[in-house]
Order: C-alpha cells, then sequence, then structure tokens
DNA sequence: CTGCTCACTTAGGACTGTAATT
DNA sequence: AATTACAGTCCTAAGTGAGCAG
C-alpha cells in the first residue's frame, strides 16, 4: 500500500513546481483516447414534455398552460416515502427528498410556472463612526460629511492590503471619493497623499477584534439573527417546491477590486437600493415587499429566465443576478444536461479529431487556424478566450485570443522537434505555462506563422463550427469531456483493490488532481503550508523513532525467544510484532497525508470536482471500491450531486 | 457579419466556525 | 481555556455563449 510510483508515468501528466505560482505541465499523450461503447443507463432524454405534477399546482394559476398537451404522461410520480408510521414527515424532510431526476423536464423553453419569493436582503445602513475616531487631513483632524465618511471607511478598512498602495487603486479611489463629498471637503481635499485613514484603520481593527471576544450568548443570538433571516429570505417556491436560494444578500458597498492588474481597481461600487432591482417572479405568487418608503425599479414575470431578482452593477455596468442554490432542481438539471452532452462528444471525439489534424493541411489560412485552436483545446483544455473590451478589464486571453507573444515555437528543443510553449495570463489572471511537443505536420503550419496568431479566428466562428459537427457542441464541452474522462482513466489506472480506505482517497486525491493540473486550476499556497507541512514532518520523525525503537524491541524479544525456546518469550514476540506493524500503519498514514499535502500545494480540486467531473464517475468509484461517499463530498456537494448519488450504479461509465 | 445585451457557469480568495492541539 | 489549523461556506469577479438589432 506503498503510493503507487504510477502518477508520475507517461500516462499523466507529470508536474513540476515552481515558485510564483505557476505550474509548469508537461507532454500528456491523450491522444490515443479510446472510446468505448458505453452502456447509459440513464439516457438524458431532451424531448420529454415537462408537465405539471403536483395537483396543487394545478389549483395554482394557470397562466402558462395553453402550450401543454399530454398532462397525464409521467413515468414515474413522485416516490412516496414509505408510508404509514412516516406520514407525518415534515414538509422540508419531504423537500430534502424530491427526486427532481425522476420528473419530466420542460421543452418549450419554461424554466417555471410558478414563482414565489420574499425578495433580496440588502446591506446594512452605513453607521457613522463615533466623533472619537478621527480622519486627519494634512496632519489636522477632519468631521467628514456622512457620504464621504462611508467612502473614506472602505479605505481605511483596506489599508493593511498591498493594493492600497498602488497607483492605479488610488488613483480610482481618489476620484469616486471627490465625487461623494461636500464642495467644502472637495476644496479642502487636494491630495490623498496627505490624508490618513491610520486612526479609522485602528478602530475598525479593534472592532473585528471585540467581535472575536463576544461571549457565547452574544454570538449565538447573531447566529440565531442569521438564522432567521436566512429562513425568511433563503428559500422560494418554484413549482411546488422550497428551493434554496443561492445568494439572497445585495453585495454591500465597497471598493472594487478586480483579479490581477485591473484597470478598474478602487473604483466605488455604489450601493444598491430597492430602486435598483428588478424582480422577477410569477404573476400569481405573493409579490416581494420593497422596504418600507421605497419601490422595485420593476416586477416582472418571465418564465424563460431562471432569477429572482437584478440589478445592474455600476464598475463594468453588468448585470448581477439573484439565482437558486445548485441543490435546486433548475441547477441540476442543467448540470445533468451538460455532461450528458460532454458524453456525446466521448462518442464522435474520435471523428472530430481526425478531422482537425486533417484541417491542418488545408489550402484555406482560416480552416487551418480553426483546426489549430480546436486541437489546443481538445489537447490543452484551453478556454474559448472571448474577446473583451480593452482597457475595461484586466489583460487575459484564452485560446482565440492568444497573441503572438503568448506562444513560442521551438523548431527544436532538447532532444525533442517542435515545440511549443505557451505562457499567458487566463482567467482570474492566473499563469498558464507548458510546453508541449507537436506533430511536425502542426509544428510545420506553425512556423509559418508571422506576426498576428490568429487573424480570423473568433469564439463565435469557431462555435459555429463546433455546431455542425455536433448538436450543443461548444469549446467549453472539450474541457468537460476531456475533464471528466482523465478522471475515469486516472481512477481506473491508480485504484488498487487491497488498499486501505485512505490510500483509495489518496488515488482519488491524484486522479482529481491530474483534472485540476490539465485544467490548470491554481491555487496561491496557503499562508501556513510551510509551517504545517512542518509539523507534519516532525510528526513522521517522531513515528519513525518509535519505529525503530519497536523493531530494537522486536529484535530483543526474538532473541530472548531464541535462547529460551519458551512460551512466554514466543507471546512476547507476537506482541512486539503487532505493535511494530501498528506503527508502521500509522507511519504509512502520515506519509500518505504529506505526500497528498505538497502534491497539492497549489493545486486546488475543488473547481474541478464542482464544475467538470461528472459526479456520477465519482459515485460509482466510491461504490465499486466501497468507499464512504463522504470521503469525497462533504454535505453541499452531496446536496449538489444528489442526482448523481442516487443514479450511478457502480458500473457506470462516463 | 459586428457589436451589444443578457443569462448563466466557472473561479479563486476571504471569512468563519469548529475541531484539534497546547 | 486559549490558540491554531483546516474545511467548509460565502462572496463576487470573470468567464462562456446565445440571441438580437443594425
Amino acid at each position: 500500500m506503498m503510493m503507487k510510483s504510477g502518477y508520475h508515468t507517461n500516462s499523466t501528466r507529470s508536474l513540476h513546481l515552481y515558485a510564483s505560482r505557476s505550474v509548469t505541465v508537461s507532454s500528456v499523450i491523450r491522444d490515443t483516447v479510446i472510446v468505448n461503447i458505453s452502456v447509459y443507463r440513464f439516457e438524458y432524454k431532451p424531448k420529454k414534455v415537462k408537465t405539471e405534477h403536483d395537483k396543487k399546482a394545478k389549483k395554482r394559476k394557470h397562466e402558462y398552460e395553453e402550450d401543454e398537451e399530454d398532462e397525464d404522461i409521467k413515468p414515474k410520480k413522485k416516490t412516496k416515502d414509505k408510508k404509514g408510521t412516516e406520514g407525518k414527515k415534515s414538509k422540508k424532510e419531504e423537500e430534502e427528498k424530491w427526486k427532481w431526476w425522476e420528473e419530466e423536464r420542460y421543452t418549450d423553453g419554461s424554466k417555471w410556472r410558478f414563482l414565489e419569493h420574499k425578495g433580496p436582503v440588502f446591506a446594512p445602513p452605513y453607521e457613522p463612526l463615533p466623533d472619537k475616531v478621527r480622519f486627519y487631513y494634512d496632519g489636522k483632524p477632519m468631521k467628514l460629511s456622512a457620504p464621504a465618511e462611508e467612502v473614506a471607511t472602505f479605505f481605511a478598512k483596506m489599508l493593511d492590503h498591498e493594493y492600497t498602495t498602488k497607483d492605479i487603486f488610488r488613483k480610482n479611489f481618489y476620484k469616486d471619493w471627490r465625487k461623494e463629498m461636500t464642495s467644502e471637503e472637495k476644496s479642502k481635499i487636494t491630495d490623498l497623499n496627505k490624508c490618513n485613514f491610520s486612526d479609522m484603520n485602528e478602530y475598525f481593527k479593534a472592532q473585528s477584534e471585540a467581535r472575536k471576544q463576544m461571549s457565547k450568548e452574544e454570538k449565538l443570538k447573531i447566529k440565531e439573527e442569521n438564522e432567521r433571516l436566512l429562513q425568511e429570505y433563503g428559500f422560494c417556491i418554484m413549482d411546488n417546491h422550497k428551493e434554496r436560494i443561492g445568494n439572497f444578500r445585495i453585495e454591500p458597498p465597497g471598493l472594487f477590486r478586480g483579479r490581477g492588474d485591473h484597470p478598474k481597481m478602487g473604483m466605488l461600487k455604489r450601493r444598491i437600493r430597492p430602486e435598483d432591482i428588478i424582480i422577477n417572479c410569477s404573476k400569481d405568487s405573493k409579490h416581494p415587499k420593497p422596504p418600507p418608503g421605497t419601490k422595485w425599479k420593476e416586477v416582472r414575470h418571465d418564465n424563460k429566465v431562471t432569477w429572482l431578482a437584478s440589478w445592474t452593477e455600476n464598475i463594468q455596468g453588468s448585470i448581477k443576478y439573484i439565482m437558486l442554490n445548485p441543490s435546486s432542481r433548475i441547477k441540476g438539471e442543467k448540470d445533468w444536461q451538460k455532461y450528458e452532452t460532454a458524453r456525446r462528444l466521448k462518442k464522435c471525439v474520435d471523428r472530430i479529431r481526425a478531422q482537425y489534424r486533417d484541417d491542418w493541411k488545408s489550402k484555406e489560412m482560416r480552416i487551418r487556424q480553426r483546426a489549430v485552436a480546436l486541437y489546443f483545446i481538445d489537447k490543452l483544455a484551453l478556454r474559448a478566450g472571448n474577446e473583451k473590451e480593452e482597457g475595461e478589464t484586466a489583460d487575459t486571453v484564452g485560446c482565440c485570443s492568444l497573441r503572438v507573444e503568448h506562444i513560442k515555437l521551438y523548431p527544436k528543443l532538447d532532444d525533442q522537434e517542435y515545440v511549443v510553449e505557451f505562457d499567458f495570463l487566463g482567467k482570474d489572471s492566473i499563469r498558464y505555462y507548458n510546453k508541449i511537443p507537436v506533430e511536425k505536420r502542426l509544428g510545420v503550419t506553425l512556423k509559418h506563422k508571422t506576426g498576428i496568431l490568429w487573424g480570423f479566428m473568433r469564439t463565435s466562428i469557431l462555435n459555429k463550427h463546433l455546431q455542425e459537427l455536433m448538436d450543443g457542441l461548444t469549446a467549453k464541452v472539450f474541457r468537460t469531456y476531456n475533464a471528466s474522462i482523465t478522471l475515469q482513466q486516472q481512477l481506473k489506472e491508480l485504484s488498487c483493490s487491497d488498499d486501505s480506505i485512505p490510500a483509495k482517497v489518496l488515488s482519488y486525491n491524484r486522479a482529481n488532481r491530474a483534472v485540476a493540473i490539465l485544467c490548470n486550476h491554481q491555487r496561491a499556497p496557503p499562508k501556513t503550508f510551510e509551517k504545517s507541512m512542518q509539523n507534519l514532518q516532525t510528526k513522521i520523525d517522531e513515528k519513525q523513532n518509535q519505529l525503530s525503537a519497536a523493531r530494537k524491541q522486536l529484535k530483543a524479544a526474538k532473541a530472548d525467544h531464541k535462547a529460551s525456546h519458551d512460551d512466554k518469550s514466543k507471546k512476547a514476540v507476537e506482541v512486539k510484532r503487532k505493535a511494530v506493524q501498528r506503527i508502521e500503519e500509522q507511519l504509512m498514514k502520515l506519509q500518505v497525508q504529506a505526500t497528498d499535502r505538497e502534491e497539492n500545494k497549489q493545486i486546488a480540486l475543488g473547481t474541478s470536482k464542482l464544475n467538470y467531473l461528472d459526479p456520477r464517475i465519482s459515485v460509482a468509484w466510491c461504490k465499486k471500491w466501497a468507499v464512504p461517499i463522504e470521503k469525497i463530498y462533504n454535505k453541499t456537494q452531496r446536496e449538489k450531486f444528489a442526482w448523481a448519488i442516487d443514479m450511478a450504479e457502480k458500473d457506470y461509465e462516463f
């Protein structure tokens, strides 16, 4: 049960960790993916018509029902819980057990028939600072007007962050801050460098300290208040079912901090008022009430969308939404559908791969470029790379927006011919660095490029082409497909039946890790990483000492037994042997833990687990190897993947 | 086409509560 | 009892891609 050296075999990616948050991923041989004919136990049936299932729903208004013909066709009625004794089950419990995946879906593009909710929870109003907390301008205390003071506090709270020293941040903040000042303040305050927020900063630090020091009762009270808020605003009724809302709190005002080198960092994110909010609910529901003395911007009844409320944010001018939790039917169906699309890609990926390889030779430049882009998306799991407005966001790219400076072609590197080196910032300004050897044919194609990388490539062009290759195929489907298929392959390769449960879980994590590396899901090494690694090492050392001590004792006992040959000494040998074995096991467990943690230093597993890996693969693996599902998914994840946990058997194949 | 709006998924990091440790 | 470490949750930014008007 030693860790399999197989993790770094040539069938997986080898991984080198470098400083400065970049992970080098070297060559993957995934070109020979075998497409099996899989058994689809649960075929996705997008053609079925969703109908109202519950009598109660019928009693509700029938506004959208003209387009429903066959109300009574439903394969499975709601699974009745065990009758009799449990008849009095609470509503809540009943809801938790609702198996939406056994019901029909809407096919007319509508997302719901009935939607009722209480609207969002607004950020608490601004509380002016006590008079003793001073702001100083040019060394002199100055009382600010409430609006100017509020914005100043946003800055004061961030004083410890490095970005308050950044030019762009300061410039943006100062510009927006001035807008909140009275004319008097404007004329007085003319230089941000003369502003002293440190007293305010101290005050907030003291406040958060005080919060930590609160008594049990006080903390409990806050907890109860939060719970009450959750119960009141955190749920909605959608088509007869109580569903959890994902984000029912409106984002509070503050200073915008984009990721990476963002041109808008430091700008004021303004406070959202009821007048900014559009409410979406069904006509026949009890409409949410705006806070006393206020109005909603609009109340609409659009059942072609899934959101409950929306507002326009002032930094990018984009729309933000309040939507349901991932455990909800509406999110779950979509998620399930996503994996079914990826499974359809599995069936025709060979054909598509053959075609794009062929297209590398095309006389037409646009065909060649398209084919190369698609190859990168497929092989490297790059994102599509939509165009973005310059100066509005950080300069990041994906496949189609890659520029010449992001790749380098080495006709010969070390002992390999045609190596392409990628180095660019992707989503969230996470660096992607990778070198791959490419086939000669492709190397030659790339070699002829000068200046602009793609010229004609656009995600829209690529996606249009993909649509023709397979219904529902877009660039991101490749990421989903490659992630899931990689997990499945890795699990097959790494799992070993006589491994202990922890060793199996390590194998799972390694399979998960292979995917995270493929998708370039990185994280900042935890602040306490070095220290916690050291602590673990200390434990290992101690265990090792224990072990050698135990071994010595065993040896002594053996010698003793050899000399005396009596029963008593024989027993002693057995006892010592057991002890050695136990310590060996403990040591192994610690070592496994250390390996897992070290390998995970800059890799984030969560993102792929949550968004790219067909949960049925994991569920099936757990069943096959008798690993409790709790070892793989925490409570939230089990809620999100309830459909998969319920339907996947141990022989499920992606 | 092209640009723009809208809806929705995907993403990393901050925050928090709790369990483990001292 | 206090402190620390870590997992889980929350937060919201940053993507993808469809659809529409011109």
